[in-house]
DNA sequence: GGTGTGTGGTAGC
DNA sequence: ATCGCTACCACACACC
């Protein structure tokens, strides 16, 4: 759900009275503040000295500054020359890079401290920044630093819940292997003791870790657990789980179809710049169902051919089955059948329902082949999955029908899979073409074609448009495409941001917000972000388990960061913790159900599993093992940051688009005055107080009237005033 | 104005 | 009528 910035909450920015911008509001504060400072000085401990204050400290950058002002000193924020000392306390890395660079000794804020407390100017080498230090001394020190810390002393045993850890946990009822480890690990759980927590050497598990480690044969064999005095956490080999995984081959997919085509680099023409853009989206249709079938025996096939077909991990049909279909056949999806649907359900709808295994083998090949096929179209290709990809045709191609017939036929014959393609002269347009395509669908949309198919589709039809912003829209009166491409933008962008509400509106009028980005040949793929996670199967009740799940985890990512040949600079923990009312019949066998999130992050330089325990205090800090209630579901993420973090792009900026938007927005508002529509009594917003508050409401109101005829059937109407959480708010105070 | 950090939504099968 | 894995985007807010 979308959060409303409370208009009451928000406190603006002091303005000059002036006009003066803010830059020089601050310049001017400071200077006033050095000035008062300075009056009140002490002595002149710091008098020689320009200090520059970098990011948090503690204590506070504000306070250091009174006192270094206090004490004669002068004091910036940004780097100037003539700075003498810079403080700071954790440098991200790219502020470690330059400043390891210069000949200015970077110190911790307890230099300056230490200085006022000894009434002279100390020698900076015991203050230096360890990350600095790191660096020259090689990563000793950093060493002790870690295995120094306690763990928090927040952390207490508690009672556990013992009747949500015992549920059966099912991850693949097929597999023995699974099956044993989740029995161990029901055993494990009962015997643990508060005493037996209390004993463990982290060192000394954190030692045994990096020993196997280097071993290099395999970096997720986690011998730790068998040496460790209480054997914990063998169940959750991260890789193991990560092979039967879909959804993680189906990520690595995606990689690795970028991979491809860095490595055989498409040699088709080079589309024309100047010419009419021209798009094309092709996607396999049901890829898992028809990937499965292919790999089937030429009897098997023929026996299938015409049925309802699915892939499903199992084909237990179970009353407690929760297995869920990761994708089903045209024919089956006739029964009401859908992706995501409970194997149970699906078969309630559809008795003759075939069940196909995956075959993740299959499935990595077929993908290449499926690219394979398309190198020699256009130079410019940008897949999006294993199975889907955008291709750029602008100036290449004559006879729109005729290629589609055709490269549909080439890709039969070499996968024996069947497509569905989509042209259109934006990528939005082409994405939307094959939508409506499908299954086996071939379909050209011109620009002007575009609004009218789509107006009477309901919103999540649009790519980019989710349950949750479905949800929210539908809040504000806004159900169908047309009443999102008749909306008021600055509505949207009030609702939903700035950026994210002109896309939307983008998107409703076939413009597109996602941006083509072609794969470059023979140059190496950079993502910005690395992520391990592991969310299914997971029960943990301990700190132990908790600690040794997040290293595991850090060690797989740092597998991960090796393989891809990426830095990090960042790591970024996520923690889903089971929601204290959270229904335990949501989370499935082995899923997490209800869960509260939170994440913390620290910045890195070096390797990933030495921030093992950094990473981890701010996070542990927030919850007690009382709050830890048996299910926790833990993933890591390093990121590797972006050169560019802030682009303010995708306004409309072409004229004929801008005119566009500007026509319909005109018809709108003036076929706003002239109905009759609005007949309810609204004098009652007037006495909303917060102006904000009360301008959002006339505009919301503006717009149910329009859809529900009066203000008494806009009341009535229940997700009015249920749903949303910010319309409830702002009803509840003036109703 | 800029940076750092935490939150949340979406797609793909 | 819900969860799962990964990469990415947009945003709020704190802090300077």
């Amino acid at each position: 759900m979308y959060r409303i910035k409370a208009a009451n909450t928000y406190e603006k920015r002091p303005e000059d009275p002036r006009g003066n911008s803010y830059v020089d509001y601050r310049h001017k504060k400071q200077d006033k503040l050095d000035e008062q400072l300075n009056q009140q000085k002490i002595d002149d401990l710091f008098v020689d000295c320009v200090i520059m204050l970098n990011g948090r400290l503690e204590p506070s950058a504000n306070y250091l500054r009174q006192l270094i002002g206090t004490h004669g000193g002068k004091v910036v924020f940004q780097y100037m020359p003539g700075v003498t000392h810079i403080i700071c306390q954790n440098l991200s890395a790219s502020k470690f890079i330059q400043y390891s660079k210069k000949t200015i000794p970077v110190l911790l804020p307890k230099y300056i401290l230490s200085c006022v407390e000894h009434k002279t100017l100390l020698d900076t080498t015991e203050f230096i920044l360890p990350q600095l230090l790191l660096e020259q001394t090689q990563q000793t020190q950093q060493t002790q630093q870690t295995q120094a810390q306690e763990p928090s002393p927040e952390f207490r045993m508690s009672q556990i819940n013992f009747n949500y850890v015992v549920e059966p946990v099912v991850l693949d009822p097929d597999s023995e292997r699974i099956q044993q480890k989740l029995q161990n690990l029901e055993q494990q759980i009962k015997i643990y003791q508060l005493n037996e927590i209390a004993q463990i050497d982290y060192g000394e598990v954190i030692q045994n870790v990096q020993n196997t480690d280097s071993q290099k044969s395999s970096p997720t064999q986690l011998q730790y657990i068998q040496n460790s005095p209480v054997k914990t956490h063998d169940k959750i080999n991260v890789r193991e789980y990560h092979e039967q995984s879909r959804l993680h081959h189906l990520s690595q997919w995606k990689v690795e179809a970028q991979q491809f085509l860095i490595q055989n680099p498409p040699q088709g023409p080079k589309p024309n710049d100047t010419a009419a853009p021209l798009f094309m989206h092709i996607d396999i249709d049901c890829f898992f169902v028809q990937a499965s079938y292919s790999a089937l025996s030429a009897q098997q096939q023929l026996l299938y051919q015409s049925l309802p077909l699915c892939v499903c991990s199992s084909s237990n049909t179970g009353q407690n089955s929760t297995a869920d279909i990761a994708s089903c056949n045209y024919v089956a999806r006739s029964y009401g059948i859908r992706n995501g649907m409970w194997l149970r359900t699906a078969q309630e709808k559809c008795k003759e329902l075939v069940i196909l295994k995956y075959d993740f083998q299959v499935y990595s090949e077929q993908s290449k082949r499926f690219y394979q096929n398309l190198l020699d179209i256009s130079s410019q290709i940008m897949p999006v999955s294993c199975d889907e990809c955008y291709i750029k045709l602008s100036g290449l191609i004559s006879n729109k029908e005729e290629f589609m017939t055709e490269l549909k036929a080439k890709i039969k014959r070499s996968t024996g899979l069947i497509t569905s393609i989509g042209l259109g002269s934006s990528l939005i347009q082409a994405r939307i073409a094959t939508k409506l395509g499908k299954p086996n669908g071939q379909i050209h949309i011109g620009k002007e074609q575009f609004i009218e198919l789509i107006k009477h589709k309901t919103v999540d039809f649009l790519p980019g448009i989710g349950q949750e912003t479905a949800t929210v829209m539908n809040s504000i009166g806004i159900y169908s495409v047309g009443d999102l491409q008749h909306a008021q933008l600055n509505l949207l962008q009030q609702t939903f941001g700035e950026i994210k509400g002109q896309q939307l509106f983008n998107s409703s009028l076939g413009i597109d917000s996602l941006v083509f980005k072609p794969i470059q040949g023979g140059q190496q793929q950079k993502s910005k972000q690395l992520q391990v996670s592991q969310n299914f199967g997971v029960r943990l009740t301990t700190l132990l388990q908790l600690k040794q799940f997040i290293y595991n985890l850090l060690v797989e990512l740092q597998a991960k960061q090796k393989e891809r040949n990426q830095q990090i600079n960042r790591i970024i923990l996520h923690l889903n913790v089971v929601a204290k009312n959270a229904n335990p019949q949501w989370a499935k066998n082995g899923g997490c159900g209800q869960c509260e999130k939170t994440t913390s992050s620290c910045s890195i330089q070096g390797e990933v599993t030495e921030y093992y325990e950094q990473i981890l205090e701010p996070i542990l800090s927030q919850f007690r093992v009382e709050d830890v209630r048996g299910a926790d579901i833990v993933g890591v993420c390093g990121e590797q940051q972006p050169e560019i973090i802030r682009n303010k792009t995708n306004k409309i900026n072409d004229r004929t688009s801008l005119n566009q938007f500007k026509e319909l927005l005109n018809n709108f508002q003036e076929q706003q005055q002239n109905t009759n529509l609005i007949t309810g009594d609204i004098s009652q917003i007037d006495q909303i107080q917060d102006e904000n508050v009360r301008e959002k409401v006339k505009q919301v109101i503006g717009l149910q009237i329009i859809k529900r005829g009066n203000l008494d059937d806009v009341l009535k109407y229940d997700d009015f005033q249920q749903k949303n959480y910010y319309m409830q708010q702002m009803w509840g105070e003036f109703l």
